[in-house]
DNA sequence: CCTGGTGCCTGGGTGC
DNA sequence: TGCACCCAGGCACCAG
């Protein structure tokens, strides 16, 4: 029962995006699966993106799946059987990072020396879950199991998962001939396509020769684009394992995992196709590398 | 409906 | 060495 050892589940350094949560979930399922919540502690700080945590108080944790950059953890009944099953949605936003270790009454620490714990979950087996974020971008919420309209909006209209058959080249097309905003804007608003953030638009946009910011694509392009997407989303959850055991920060990422990036942190950098110095701008409100000779509009 | 812009938040980096 | 500044970005929200 128990452990000294925090083991940390987070993002360390680099931003969540589905290769990572993904690692993060897989890493939960044998830690949480059919665990109970005991208590529950939260921070009140006015803007922290956090409700209805206590609910989940009593209630056993049935699975960790993900959605997106979501993890999802369905609750059983508990001591209330409410109308409608409860579920705990968790999101990393940016910085955000799960530990399992000490209680509190094991180590008199409540947060077991970890800064910015946001959100506390004693388990019973005597150990707890913490929700660390730095930067308050990260959200945790009970809420009702599959009615995220009014909760979780993005999760309410989230597109197909890319690692299944759901996310249809086809589909993917189509959805992309009918927009008029820069390609990259579409990737990143997860209604596309789920759980794809800065790091891999910009990796999937280079392979694919796709300028980020053009605002036609058509079917041949989107298919490529799309088959970039699952290529470099299977490769990146392949690589996770190793990316959180031996972190250091490179550009950003791991050090393993900045040789494999083509375009993001690459800026000033020869182009690994061309040799054309890659350019760094912004689209969507974000920062944006790629190589202006093979990238086209 | 769609699109683009802004704010949230703070550690870390830069420039003086 | 100290300090002011500014950037990173996922998502919610708002105006047009």
């Amino acid at each position: 029962m128990g452990t000294s050892v925090t083991a940390c589940l987070g993002s360390l350094g680099r931003m969540p995006e589905l290769p990572e949560v993904e690692s993060v979930r897989r890493q939960l399922v044998p830690e949480l699966t059919g665990r109970r919540i005991v208590d529950a502690w939260y921070d009140a700080h006015p803007h922290a993106r956090l409700t209805e945590v206590a609910l989940a108080v009593g209630h056993r944790i049935v699975e960790v799946r993900r959605r997106g950059k979501f993890l999802l953890l369905p609750l059983d009944d508990g001591p209330v059987s409410p109308a409608r099953p409860l579920e705990l949605v968790l999101h990393l936003g940016m910085t955000g990072s799960l530990s399992i270790g000490p209680t509190s009454t094991a180590t008199g620490d409540p947060d077991a020396g970890l800064t910015h714990v946001r959100v506390r979950y004693d388990l019973d087996d005597g150990r707890t879950l913490r929700f660390r974020d730095p930067r308050r971008f990260g959200r945790a919420s009970v809420v009702d199991a599959d009615d995220y309209a009014a909760t979780v909006p993005t999760l309410a209209t989230l597109g197909p998962e890319p690692l299944t058959e759901a996310f249809d080249p086809e589909a993917f097309a189509a959805a992309l001939a009918r927009t008029s905003a820069p390609v990259k804007a579409r990737l990143l608003d997860q209604r596309l396509v789920a759980g794809v953030g800065n790091i891999y638009a910009d990796e999937a946009l280079w392979r694919a020769g796709i300028h980020p910011a053009s605002r036609r694509v058509g079917r041949t392009r989107a298919v490529a684009l799309h088959r970039h997407l699952v290529t470099i989303l299977e490769a990146a959850v392949e690589r996770e394992g190793t990316t959180f055991r031996d972190y250091q920060m490179v550009n950003g990422a791991s050090g393993r995992y900045a040789d494999f990036l083509d375009a993001y942190g690459q800026a000033e950098r020869p182009c690994r196709r061309c040799g054309t110095t890659m350019a760094r701008t912004t689209v969507a409100g974000r920062g944006t590398t790629f190589c202006p000779s093979c990238q086209r509009h």
